[in-house]
DNA sequence: TTGTAAGCGTTATCAC
DNA sequence: GTGATAACGCTTACAA
C-alpha cells in the first residue's frame, strides 16, 4: 500500500480551480501555455489548498534533487576540533539555502566508506553534485568521478591532487611562504613544523612548500606528523622542546595543536613568545581566547564554502568551472611570535 | 568497466534474466512472490548490471525518504566555536548510516526560517523524520509539529520544553547540582556564572537550577548572561573580576568562554586556580588542551547523536518514544578548580 | 489557451 | 510462482 500522507496534489488543485492537472503544472511552474488569468486563479488556489510539490515526485520527473552530497571522514574527535569543517559546512549550506538547495550529509566510517558512498550516490541519482574535500594523494575518488561526468563535482584541493576535476583551491604554498619570511624577518632561523596525517594532500603540498623555503632562506626546519589530534600535538611540542638546539619558534598545521602546544610550553616554564614563538595554521576562535594570543594564517572559510556552493551549482546547472582561487591567507600577527631571545 | 549512468532499470534487469519488472522487484527486495532459483538469478544479474534502485522512485513508490532533517541556526561563528554541533554530528550521521539514512541539512537563515523550512519539509515530504534542536522558551516549532503526528520528530531539550514530543533530554538540573556541590565542597562561596543566550531553553533550565541550588547552598551567586561567543566570554570575566568581593569560582556554559575567561584572568594577573577556580560546560578538547587544564562538566555527546538517531528511527518505524534521558554529565576535575585563598 | 496522456523507476495489486 | 498493470505526483510532449 503505497502509504498517502493525505497531501494535497496538484489534481486536488486542478480540480478545485476546474482546470487541468497541466495546466496547474504550467501555472505553477511560471511557464507558457495559460493565460495570466488562469495562472493567477491557480496560484490563489494552490496557496489556499497549502499546495507543495512532492519532493520525490518533482526529483523523479525531473531528474534533479535539488540535493548537494557531502561525505564526512568519520573521526568525531577530529570534526569537532577543526571548527574549519563546522565554517565550511555553515557556508556552504548557507548559500545553498538561498538557492532553495539542501546538503545530503553522510559518513563515511570504514576505509572504503568514502567511495562506496559516492559510488551510491551517483548510482542512485540521491544528489545532483558533489563537493570533494580532504583529497589523498591518488585518491581513488578522483578517478571515479572522472568516470562519471554526469554527476558535478568540485574538490576542495591542491590542483595537483583533482586531476583536472573542477577545483577550488587555496594558495597553500603561498601562505608557507608568508609565514616562513615572517618569522624568518624576525630573526628565527631554527623553526619547527607540527604536521598534519602525510597521506592527506594539503600536508603534502605544504611538506613541499615549506622544505623549499626554508632551504631558500637557510632555515633550519623539522617536521614531525600527526594526526591532528591535541594529544599529538602536545606530544610533538614535548618533542621539539627537548632538542638542543632547540627551535626557536614551532607552526602547527592546526589551532587545536597551537593550544595544546602553547600549554605543554607553558607548563614546562617555556614562556611564549620570550623563549619559543608559536604559530597556528587555521585561524579560529582559540587562537584570539588563548592566553598569549596565538599568531595565524587566517582565511575566510564560511566565504569559502559560500564560493563551493555557488560553483557546484553553475556545474549543476551545466556550466564549466576550471581551477578557481579562494581568498587568499592572511597572516594575523598576535601575541605569540617575536624575536628570537638571542 | 563501470557503467555508464544510473539508466539500468529493473527493466533492464529484467529482460537480462528473461522474467518480470514485478519478480525482479520481489527478489532485489527479498519479499516472497519469487523462487530461490529466479531470485538468485536475478540478484546475479542485477550486480552484474551494475543496479542500483533509483532514489527517487523508490521514495515516491514507497513514501520514504532515508533521509532525517535537520535546521541548523544560521550563525557560522557559533556554530564553529560549539564542538558540541560537530560531535552531535557525528555521532547522528554515524549512527544513520548503518541504518542506510541519510542526513539532510538546511540552514535557518532569517527570524522565521527555521519554521518555513521544517514546513517545507511536512509539506513536501522531503525527510522521514526530523530532529528539533536548541528549542527557545515557547518555542513555534513544537506546536507545528504536535499538529503534524504523521511527521516524526525527537525533539532534544529538557521535557518541560517539548510539550509532550518525543524527547532526548539530559539532566542539566542534576550536572549544576553535582557542580555547585563541588564547589562548595571546595569551599567557594561565592560563584558566578558566564551563561548562553537567555532564550535558549537550556539556558533557561539552569538559570533555573542555579538560583535554587546556590540559595540552598548558601552561596552568593551572579549571573551574566552572553551570546556565547568568545568576546562575550571575555567581557563577562572582567566584568565579573573587577566586583568586590570577587567571585572565587566563575563557571562557564561554554568551553570557548571558559578559555577566553582563563585568557582573562591570566592577562589580568589573578592565577587560577589559586585565586579563581574556573569550570567549563561542555568538556572538550579545548579544555585538556588549555593550561591550565580546564574543570568541566562533560557528556558523550556523539554517544548522544547516536541515541537520537536511534530514537528518531524508531519512531519512523512506528515505534513509540516516550521522554528519553540520555547518559549523564560527569564531573571531570582538573587543574583549573581548587579550594579558594583564605 | 487548454486538456489528454505518456513518461520517470519502483512498489504493490491483481489476475493467471 | 509469475507477469501484466495500476498507483505514487509531477513534468511535458502532443493533441484538441
Amino acid at each position: 500500500m503505497p502509504a498517502q500522507k493525505s497531501k494535497v496534489t496538484i489534481f486536488d488543485v486542478a480540480k478545485a480551480s476546474g482546470v487541468s492537472s497541466s495546466a496547474v503544472s504550467y501555472a505553477l511552474n511560471g511557464k507558457p501555455g495559460v493565460s495570466e488569468e488562469t495562472r493567477a486563479k491557480v496560484l490563489d488556489i494552490a496557496r489556499e489548498l497549502g499546495w507543495k510539490p512532492n519532493g520525490a515526485a518533482q526529483a523523479l520527473a525531473k531528474a534533479r534533487t535539488r540535493r548537494i552530497g557531502l561525505v564526512l571522514g568519520y573521526d568525531p574527535k577530529l570534526l569537532a576540533v577543526e571548527s574549519y569543517m563546522m565554517e565550511l559546512l555553515s557556508g556552504l549550506s548557507a548559500e545553498l539555502e538561498r538557492h532553495d538547495y539542501a546538503l545530503l550529509l553522510r559518513m563515511a566510517v570504514g576505509r572504503d566508506a568514502k567511495i562506496a558512498i559516492i559510488k551510491d550516490w551517483i548510482a542512485t541519482g540521491s544528489v545532483d553534485g558533489l563537493l570533494l574535500l580532504n583529497l589523498e594523494i591518488g585518491d581513488p575518488n578522483v578517478e571515479l568521478l572522472k568516470g562519471h561526468p554526469e554527476m558535478p563535482v568540485l574538490a576542495l584541493a591542491d590542483p595537483s591532487l583533482t586531476g583536472g576535476l573542477p577545483t577550488l583551491s587555496s594558495d597553500d604554498a603561498g601562505a608557507v611562504d608568508m609565514a616562513m619570511r615572517y618569522l624568518a624577518e624576525l630573526g628565527h632561523t631554527r623553526v619547527a613544523r607540527v604536521a598534519g596525517p602525510e597521506a592527506l594532500g594539503h600536508s603534502y603540498i605544504r611538506d613541499a612548500a615549506f622544505s623549499q623555503i626554508t632551504a631558500e632562506l637557510g632555515i633550519t626546519y623539522r617536521c614531525l606528523h600527526t594526526d591532528y589530534t591535541p594529544e599529538s600535538g602536545a606530544e610533538a611540542t614535548k618533542l621539539l622542546l627537548s632538542l638542543t638546539p632547540r627551535p626557536t619558534a614551532i607552526i602547527y598545521d592546526n589551532d587545536v595543536m597551537a593550544l595544546s602546544g602553547l600549554g605543554v610550553a607553558t607548563g614546562a616554564g617555556v614562556s611564549v613568545p620570550g623563549e619559543l614563538s608559536l604559530m597556528s595554521w587555521d585561524d579560529s576562535f582559540m587562537c584570539t581566547a588563548a592566553y598569549p594570543n596565538i599568531t595565524a594564517m587566517g582565511r575566510d572559510v564560511v566565504g569559502s564554502g559560500r564560493q563551493a556552493a555557488q560553483l557546484l551549482l553553475k556545474l549543476v546547472d551545466g556550466g564549466e568551472v576550471g581551477c578557481v582561487e579562494e581568498s587568499p591567507y592572511q597572516l594575523r600577527a598576535r601575541a605569540s611570535t617575536a624575536a628570537p631571545q638571542a
